[in-house]
DNA sequence: CCTTCTTACTAACTCGCGTTAGGAGGGAAC
DNA sequence: GTTCCCTCCTAACGCGAGTTAGTAAGAAGG
């Protein structure tokens, strides 16, 4: 048998074989009576290609006509360039990580890039799987996000590609990053207290060795500063970042004999056990104790009866400014290892 | 200039162009000193065709020296196969959607498949243009996540690709789906609080309309019945599933003159507004009245006090069996339309 | 009528890889 | 010394697109 012999063009009628595949460029080239080339230039809108209207036009409806879906992989292999982002991060274990992908997501497609989502659930192995399968999806540039904002030792592979950290930081201080306004939030939500008139506020502080609780005391310092109240240490007293945490905590504070007006726990979790603490104590919320809390976790703060006051961690902003220093970065522009900060908001509910 | 004049070979050594691409399958078959052929035999182990081991090494230390890493797009043409499934969901207005993310993604990770997320915020526009995405990347399966268990009508263009819907069924009944298995759900936390000796169970109902809230109910009926206990409908009311809905349900369950000793609330938003109507009362949870939650939704169940036991939905088992199903599917099983469902396992905690 | 532009298009190459048909080389059987 | 078979490997296509260089046809200018 010869070569030629071999060559068995398959037809592309209806009633092809089993295994139909969409319709390609040369199907609609072909229905549209022009070249594959054309079709390109037509679909690509190049305008520099002088297509006459009358010959776009039969394009697109052959396009139309056809059903005619590109081929993302192709058009990726020809081009050289995938137009797709990837973004690693923990999801599950991590409620709000969803709305860093979300924001991220929108600002891609916004510039015509696709989100690929690999989840890496703290598992090291996990991660090193899913950035590599995004490698080899040649995806242009990765977010690299973390559930809590800290430093972190990126794995090396996310060196291999252009990258931007979000909601953490690089160790080493050589990647660009995305965090949030600690001290900026910390500064709101004091300063929404010292409004509505309290001057003995309390603090629930997290761990001190994270950025989160460092950041927001800074902030909680500042506007007290500000307003030339002196910081009393003993109103500040450290908690374990859970509700039975906020919980002892806010006990503690409010057994004293001089008992703070207002709390401004270091997270919504805690200050769901200080409501617990303050309700056991017959006190009301805003009228005895007024609360602030930190993180805006939806469940929490929408339902606690009465509604949390709390600052919200802006993980949409910060997904969408991660993709715009990506696109920053594949562009060829050098955005060096700058830290952008962006601004937490208070949202007012009913406890203060 | 002619044409072979114009066709310049870009030298692929170092100190290349600006554009430095990763080294492809040429690449290491050079190193290796063996066709390009031979590579992809090797690294794609196939077993036929007889490479003895000294020059596989070679290949796979060739591959390895060079940081090879194959190109999925490029595969996925060639191969007329992507490996990748796609999933289309409202991942931030439903916190749990990421658990079938998960459970889908684990499971198809097990398959050598890379699950692609598009998240459709519950706009139409965002779902439409997210599975046309996802459609271009010439998917294999297309899970459809629902965030509450419903009947949905799917957009026409999940048609064109094998489908399976998750946490929602097809209001055609065309299309296979995995759902929670409601009513087993109902019995077993009513189960659990007659095994704990109440015989006088409130229920907290849903929007009677949805199957969460029929199947809930059916439970709930169905293990009494079974108990010999008949149904007494004065105690079943109605809530509107937030926690204020749970609060004025529960509060008039409670000031009945023969208030129920214990609770069984529709979902734990609900089990959040009855724990504030108990304790408001002076009642203890579980001594006075015991609780029972339905949805685990984690914030909620495991941080009230005391932590509520409930009911939770299989939303990562459910992501794995759409996965199987799917596999089932592509591998040209025909599996109908069947619904399959899913155990929904009860979480003891402290409120029984 | 012949040149020179435009305008409107296309042939042919390329991207990185899977795959099929076949070929070179060596040993065993006749 | 053929012939035959195995073992090991490769040439050459094709997947579905983007892109470059070039050409045919008509208009404009001389």
């Amino acid at each position: 048998m010869s070569t030629s012999d071999a060559r068995v063009r398959r037809p592309r009628t209806e009633g092809d074989g089993r295994a139909r595949r969409g319709p390609t460029m040369g199907d609609v080239a072909e229905r549209a009576g022009v070249s594959r080339t054309t079709v390109s230039f037509v679909l690509n809108d190049r305008a520099d290609a002088g297509i006459p209207d009358e010959t776009r036009r039969r394009v697109i409806d052959a396009a139309a006509a056809l059903g005619y879906r590109p081929n993302a992989g192709a058009r990726a292999l020809a081009a050289r360039r995938s137009d797709w982002y990837g973004i690693v991060t923990e999801i599950v274990t991590a409620p709000f990580a969803v709305d860093v992908i979300k924001g991220a997501q929108d600002r891609a497609l916004e510039q015509g890039k696709f989100l690929l989502i690999a989840s890496s659930e703290s598992e090291v192995a996990t991660e090193a799987a899913g950035i590599e399968k995004l490698l080899e999806q040649r995806i242009e540039g990765l977010l690299y996000a973390a559930t809590w904002h800290r430093a972190v030792h990126v794995p090396d592979i996310v060196r291999e590609v252009p990258a931007v950290l979000v909601n953490c930081f690089d160790a080493d201080g050589s990647l660009p990053a995305v965090v949030p306004d600690e001290v900026g939030g910390g500064r709101r939500a004091t300063q929404r207290l010292l409004d509505a008139g309290h001057t003995r506020i309390g603090l629930v502080t997290l761990d001190p060795a994270i950025p989160a609780s460092v950041g927001r005391r800074q902030g909680y310092e500042e506007a007290l500063d500000a307003a030339g109240i002196p910081v009393d240490t003993s109103l500040v007293v450290a908690g374990d970042a859970t509700a039975d945490g906020g919980y002892s905590a806010a006990s503690e504070l409010l057994d004293r004999a001089d008992r703070p007006t207002a709390i401004f726990c270091g997270n919504d979790r805690m200050a769901m056990g200080a409501y617990d603490a303050i309700k056991e104590r017959g006190l009301t919320i805003p009228g005895d104790v007024a609360v602030v809390g930190f993180d805006n976790q939806e469940l929490i703060a929408a339902y606690l009866r009465p509604r949390l006051t709390t600052v919200a961690l802006p993980f949409q902003e910060m997904g969408a400014r991660g993709v715009d220093m990506l696109a920053a970065l594949t562009a060829g522009q050098s955005i060096g290892t700058e830290i952008v900060t962006i601004d937490c908001p208070l949202l007012e509910r009913s406890s203060v």
